[in-house]
DNA sequence: CCTGTATTCAACTTATAGGTTGATAAACCA
DNA sequence: TGGTTTATCAACCTATAAGTTGAATACAGG
């Protein structure tokens, strides 16, 4: 897996039990065992989805006696958000842009054929 | 992989390479050949990253003689969008209870101890 | 110190992602 | 008809993701 930061968040969140213990962290921290409580698999396989989490910076980790409270965090989030929105935004845009197309054709039409 | 929608597009989105493709793709359709060139790697390597994004609904692909125009697909970017957003929004959510909780703390200390 | 609890580490298995090269298919052009 | 271009298919290689089980570590409490 490539290993720049949106490659890593992308990837982080492409996995439904990690999206689930995300979703879960929304509500508050959590420890590893009440994150792995909801799900069929192994504790230490929750415990290497929190490592993938961690390493695209989705959760930071504390410590309190022998528990590793997990917490979200949400700049990977934000920046992930942005590229989206930024090609979601230049289609908008490139809509707009054809349905401009699309008026100009049709007010040329009545003058012109297109060249 | 898992094969839902939301983690089809995340993983589709995983690597710079698709989001290089997209990133194109989002000034206008383009063939394979032109979506290629860019590239260091095979044609057949780039066919299948379109497959990936094809699969994930992120482009569609036409055809015209010998060529396969792709052109994007916004529906699933809103769906990951919106995902995203909504933990965003409940960590933001989430910030405005603790600054109103680190407010009430303060308030508190100046006429007692905390329980 | 010993026991229990929380978590991680290590080794292993299986499936698949992402790249390669070579062959094939489909459409155009001469 | 045959050659060229565009793109996909097929087989293969290598790395790694995601799960397993079993051992090790770290800390709390009697």
């Amino acid at each position: 897996m490539p290993d720049d930061q949106l490659s890593l968040t992308f990837a982080a969140l492409a996995d439904p039990t990690r999206r689930a213990i995300l979703a879960r962290l929304a509500d508050g921290e959590a420890t590893v065992n009440e994150l792995a409580e909801p799900f069929e698999m192994s504790l230490q396989a929750v415990s290497k989805h929190l490592k993938v989490l961690e390493r695209a910076g989705l959760i930071s980790r504390g410590r309190d006696a022998q528990w590793r409270p997990c917490r979200l965090e949400a700049a990977p989030l934000e920046t992930a958000s942005e590229w989206i929105d930024r090609y979601r935004d230049r289609w908008s845009d490139r809509f707009d842009r054809l349905e401009r197309e699309i008026e100009r054709i049709r007010h040329g039409q009545e003058g012109q054929e297109h060249g």
